[in-house]
DNA sequence: GACAAATGATACTAATATGGTATCATTACT
DNA sequence: AGTAATGATACCATATTAGTATCATTTGTC
């Protein structure tokens, strides 16, 4: 059970890095600094431009940025951006299935621990990693 | 993200329902009571036999039925035997790429996490969902 | 003993999610 | 104009999960 996925992880190394240096860094930077596949850095920071996190800059001196300040990137939302909504899902049988009709003691356990989860996750920034 | 998968999670209700009848409970009556595949509960509950969770029966008159308490039966057991160790498992990078050398704050912020859930998951047995 | 109804064992297939490539278009500095 | 960066998007590869299929074995019943 992975509580990050690959891109997750390289999204907030990434954003790590860029935490710790002031202007624009590339695709190539990262890589190198990584060890990443290329396509898939690009793929990763596309999407964290697209959703904000970052801004871009295209031309020959382009590269990325962030676009707010570390201390204000909650990992749980870069953790949204690869991988949907963070949380332990519940019943696999219809609702007309399920023996306990929507009061599962599954679920609510389930639910319990995730917010157990959550509370720590969200107190994790870019900075508080750094 | 998932904490349990469907195998688990109908291993879980094959388990309760087992719990609440005394005598032997064959594959027949659990697809009719759970809606589950015949055959994937076959194999699922051929596996708990394996892991010793159950014990089976064969010939006309045969089924499964607990080897012991439901109260015994910790769902992190049934967890594993599906899921394998329960974990939220770290680092992507390799070692000697990744900057904080085994350090790393996200690892140990995981693990305190992990920590968490393990300590509310360990408390859960079948008694405790029926 | 034959048959039916159960499980044992195991190999295979299908669907989904994740990880990663490839390619062409656009922008902007030199 | 050329080059070095990102934008957009479609595609491919691999792993995991979910589910099937099949044949063998056991045992109660007629």
């Amino acid at each position: 059970m992975k509580l990050i996925t690959r891109n997750t992880d390289y999204a907030l190394r990434a954003l790590c890095y860029m935490s710790k240096h002031e202007g624009l860094v590339t695709v190539g930077q990262l890589v190198k600094k990584l060890g990443v596949p290329r396509p898939f850095m690009r793929k990763i920071l596309q999407q964290l431009n697209k959703k904000r996190i970052l801004e871009s800059y295209k031309g020959q001196a382009g590269g990325f940025k962030l676009k707010t300040s570390p201390g204000k990137i909650h990992i749980v939302e870069i953790m949204r951006i690869f991988q949907g909504k963070v949380e332990l899902s519940g019943c696999f049988l219809k609702k007309e299935i399920c023996p306990n009709k929507g009061k599962c003691v599954l679920r609510k356990k389930i639910r319990s621990i995730e917010e157990g989860m959550l509370e720590q996750l969200r107190e994790i920034t870019i900075a508080s990693l750094v």
